[in-house]
DNA sequence: AATGAATGAGTGTTCATTCAT
DNA sequence: AATGAATGAACACTCATTCAT
């Protein structure tokens, strides 16, 4: 059994590498690293708060670890974010932020309905893998009755944009004939998302439950091929 | 929107006493309160131990509010459970012998299989929606890594059994022509579990993405029929 | 180095039970393990206790652990001691009524003063050796300043006797003309134990202070050679 | 018989009480309390702790006493400490350091080598007296069998310089026909210790079993007179 | 005589946060 | 902008002791 966790992230950063605080040009990018650079200094800061928070939750994060993987003063996460929960908000809003706005580049509008919806399916899991710390931020800020989220008010337009992207895959689909009527395009979206969250959320207890590596290389292909399967199913007629 | 969480339990304990079967009469009133009775003291800190674990993760749970709610002491939780994790260990392990009971008392096998799928995708559904602790207790589990669960062998015996009544659904439908073959019963496991669990897991994230109060009573009504649906189309032929 | 501590007692106890006389029938083997046995309880709580305070000091020592070691209950330990200084104090003045009463046996008066004195430092150092905790317990209650040694009054007789032994050899030394005279019993008693003490008593530091291991069997030897002759220099004439 | 323990320390710190939180100007002084002087901090902790230690021992002393003596937030202890053995360990390592270099100080090459001993066994007679904290300690430190002394490289180094100070005091006598050959000089610094240390640090004991005051100031300076008798006449030729 | 359950006051340690520079 | 020192309230866990049987 895969003891690293999602796939392709060894020790949990290869592929979030990306975002290490070690590279200076990254996805939170410090573009110059100088010793007083504000910018750096936040985006150094969100960087490691994003992988503590992942890692422990909210509750199980330290704020002195985080000062520290940031290579920064304590007192600048106070500075920058007021408080420990004023820097999870951030960081959760720059989470949803980040798969809303990958999602919208998917530009799916110009596709056929069914294979639409297929690059869908595999981009959610896709983005799941590569971005484990978006799946247990989101049960973390669930476990906390989504009272951070609640106060974001960038998320709500993102989301709109987001849903109506899926019905506007269901409505070509049904005009053109290969998607049955009456849809819900939430109930839709939530399944789609559902059937790769749960599989990787769960992956440690499942791996468990089901005495099978759920994280090896060919569990995750045929979970994705299984998954595509389920929703085409779903929407055919 | 529900700003209680999982409908029905308008304390979020109101419901979960059902299922805490080891106290006889109930969970939290104990007759004969305090005194010396080792199987009651051991039943109440169980079961406030369930609800603490429940609300706020293995982290955040307080083992002095543990030992309030049970009337306690608080040396008792580390006299009958050596430590914080092995009470978390023992209400983990409590919580999937209960699910994986109550799923084995079914009796499926009688059941048309379409007719026996369908309900256990009902099922699954309202056990989730009645046992809301058991959703955290697996979520703080796997940010864990399932440390506590790997060390249980009961579970495993469970697990087998519950995999292989979903084996024998999925066979009978295929012999009566009504489900096609080569469906995994693992994947076809993990997507009744996923579809049910993420909706419910995610409901205070989710009500604010999709603007759209998740646990109102039609909005449950409308997600398990859709549900019921998705799985019938995955399998049928 | 030796890894255990003093010499022959590989787990502290093997010698130690020949000298628990106020055990009828020695330290740990019950000969009569009958349920209810008053005695035989009794003494396997005071050996139990008297190992525990050795090794970890009154401060340190644990009741739960002195209960289980000595197959009782913790109960029993309050129903015969009292308290946990009750017991510690039992424990102690044990252990000085079984030196003096030790001492008293050698039987020094027979023997040329010279070879007296031979004989007394090869047993003080000796018994040290083998009844490590009379050590141990001796620099607890001193950290205690002898709080429980205060109180007990067999302690005093048996002192004097102590005492008087010495004092008659060193007489019988002088009108022999082989000791020289003035020569303070007390003061000669204290460095008689002194050198022996000190030296086990800061084994494990010593080792590591003088670089070399202080309870290799030719060192000890090679002590109790030094010890001798110090101890003749010093009366001589 | 003085309750107090060692000479003229009415209540255990007069003689210490130079260092005493209490009185202002001190050996630690703090001149400008408590406001963010990080060395006087730590100067503060590592004081009280030296008292608490010596008085109770590694496992008795308690680190909020510590704390409160030295005007300390508990926090900080284990800010500059780690815990509590790191400031056990920090403790002891400052004690041997410190006698260590006191002895160093001496300049006992420059003195006839019988003059040179005398001179060595009142100054470690005098430092037990004046530093009582270090007995204690090194009593602790054998209960736990020396484990941090072990860890500590500082200690060796000084040691050996010790070590070979009394080889060259014992040469130098040999040469000058004062002292017989082959005497051992571990041995003899051994002895030096043991008689002066084992009659302070059983003091409590000792005047109950001898009934005699071992503290009174003529009892200490006869005691002092018999040591350094004992130490000439076991090297004299 | 003997036991296991129960307790309250601690015990070392950790935490998010603020202060002084 | 940035920092290290400092804090008080908790935190998991422990202990000697007593109660009920």
């Amino acid at each position: 059994m895969s003891q690293s966790g999602l796939v392709a992230t060894a020790d949990g950063q290869a592929v979030m590498g990306e975002v290490m605080d070690s590279t200076p040009a990254s996805a939170t990018p410090a573009k110059k690293p100088r010793i007083r650079d504000a910018e750096a200094t936040k985006a150094r800061i969100l960087d490691a708060a994003k992988k503590e928070f992942a890692k422990n939750g909210l509750g199980g994060a330290r704020v002195d670890v985080i000062a520290e993987k940031a290579r920064a003063n304590k007192r600048m996460i106070y500075h920058y974010f007021e408080s420990k929960e004023g820097l999870f908000q951030t960081v959760l809003e720059n989470a949803y932020v980040d798969i809303r706005t990958a999602e919208l580049k998917l530009n799916l509008d110009h596709l056929e309905p069914r294979e639409a919806l297929e690059r869908l399916v595999r981009f959610t899991w896709e983005y799941y893998q590569k971005n484990p710390e978006f799946i247990t931020l989101v049960n973390s800020e669930n476990l906390h009755r989504a009272k951070h989220l609640k106060k974001s008010e960038v998320i709500k337009v993102y989301s709109r944009k987001f849903v109506s992207m899926v019905t506007t895959i269901l409505e070509r689909g049904v005009s053109t004939g290969v998607f049955r009527q009456g849809i819900d395009p939430v109930q839709l979206n939530i399944t789609i998302a559902a059937i790769g969250y749960y599989y990787l959320t769960n992956r440690f207890t499942g791996s468990i439950v089901f005495e099978r590596d759920l994280m090896a290389k060919e569990a995750l292909e045929e979970r994705l091929r299984f998954n595509i399967d389920t929703i085409l199913r779903l929407v055919s007629v």
